[in-house]
DNA sequence: TTCAAAATATGACATTTGTCATATTTTCAA
DNA sequence: TTGAAAATATGACAAATGTCATATTTTGAA
């Protein structure tokens, strides 16, 4: 099963490269008939609950029946890649449900979390609009399920409607903001700071369980320790270090945050 | 001097946040007229040499007409500050001629450069774009001169000009991809490698003088230590090390590039 | 010019963090 | 179920980097 999904991605990718080139769109249609598989279910974005929360939010149902005429769902299991560093874009992704990490390769082929996204969030967007490659792979981190729509779509959309573009540019600077925060904190503070941010960031991010207290989030301790910015053992360190404090608690991956306010201590976060 | 300058930005600021109100807007020109010093050469963006390496390269001539209507222009003499972290933005700034840090404060009091900006560049729009206080502060690294274009112009420029928003976009994308560059390298690569490849950053953004060998920009240890994301002595230090390797010399902060390859050897830098 | 303050430089040392080795536990496919 | 591989955990140690003290040089205002 993990196979047949490893090689359909691999055809999807190629499908995109292709679908540039009017030549290979019928081949690209019949392609999708082929491989759709039954759990792909094709969403109607005129119904999409994610869309209100997303960059979609305030655009005419003129545009909206575009997008859906011309989007392509579709569904990845954890660990499953959605793009690879390097390739050529084709479309935005929008998660419909899920959780989905966006993570660069360093020189020493360990890997590095910059971003991640969960329903409503758009994915992929950077290269597409710079017009570059990606300089990220996004991979799921749960099972998620994912529209992909069309360079041409969301380039006319850009074209009519001024207030999407205010939306991308939101988002972007939103982006921005975050990432010049962790330039500051991976530059001044220490691991362990980092760490219990890095924890209640993925609380904020991602929320808990019904029983209040477990991360909805279940991330190794490999790519925790690559999104703190520090070696799997020290992660693994800290983790066992803020438990015996009683500012966490953990069954394996199931992490339950005990004590707030002692994290954000920790975090040296006030106000 | 200096100090006429300092009580000069301040009301500037003032003046920038009366700015929205209709009613201060009189004042403003009055105020204009007033602290308009005669270094202050009100540009042409017509003839604008800076405006075709921008993003105002592709708008329509009847939008540089209101922008220089609407644009006011002004000199910042080096350590100059122009906008502070924390005030709210009534424009965005256009880099006429000289050299800006974009830079923010860590908990400790520790500054962290996360941006440049020179000749053709623009300054203060993520905040602004985003309806935000600024994130970060900006001040002039050397003398520059700037000109001021108010936030309604702009948002009057993206509704009219779908072409401007893709610069606009453009530009974010460009920061974004730098900014998690930089996180890359912070969580990953060692302070030595980084320092090689922060002066060959310099050399590239800001090149070099006429001799080909000196660095245009001409930083303090302690700055350059802050865009290395290292201490002040690390950073003397490392600079001290590359000097009796031969790989660049420097007389105080005038520092001359000797040897790339070796760099970005240093830098753990290929293809 | 002169002097005090700031910037630069350097040594000694402490601390943080990473690396390597190895044990233990968990996971998952045959 | 079972066994191999992967993930987690922990100790010992090394390396990288920061901090503090202090000396030297440079800068800029009186």
């Amino acid at each position: 099963m993990l196979h047949f999904h490893w090689f359909y991605g691999r055809f999807l990718l190629l499908g995109f490269f292709l679908c540039d080139n009017p030549i290979f769109l019928l081949n690209l249609v019949l392609f999708k008939k082929i491989m759709s598989k039954k759990e792909d279910i094709q969403h109607d974005c005129e119904h999409c609950h994610s869309r209100y929360k997303s960059i979609f939010c305030q655009i005419a149902p003129d545009e909206v029946k575009i997008i859906n005429e011309n989007k392509w769902c579709q569904s990845l299991e954890k660990g499953q890649q959605l793009f690879a560093e390097g390739a050529y874009p084709h479309g935005i992704f929008c998660v419909n449900t899920g959780k989905i990490k966006i993570h660069q390769m360093g020189d020493e082929g360990r890997e590095q979390i910059v971003r991640f996204a969960k329903e409503g969030d758009v994915v992929g967007y950077r290269a597409m609009l710079a017009g570059e490659k990606y300089s990220s792979s996004a991979t799921a981190i749960d099972t998620t399920s994912i529209c992909f729509i069309p360079k041409n779509v969301i380039f006319s959309l850009i074209e009519k409607d001024a207030n999407f573009s205010i939306q991308l540019i939101k988002l972007l600077s939103s982006n921005l903001k975050h990432a010049e925060e962790s330039i500051l904190h991976l530059a001044q503070k220490p691991v362990r700071e980092r760490m219990a941010e890095s924890l209640l960031f993925l609380k904020e991010m991602y929320g808990l369980e019904p029983d209040g207290i477990t991360m909805s989030v279940s991330l190794s301790r490999e790519e925790i320790a690559t999104l703190v910015g520090t070696a799997t053992e020290t992660a693994i360190r800290l983790l066992s270090e803020f438990k015996s404090k009683k500012l966490l608690s953990f069954e394996g991956r199931k992490i339950q945050i005990i004590d707030v306010p002692g994290l954000l201590k920790v975090a040296n976060i006030h106000d």
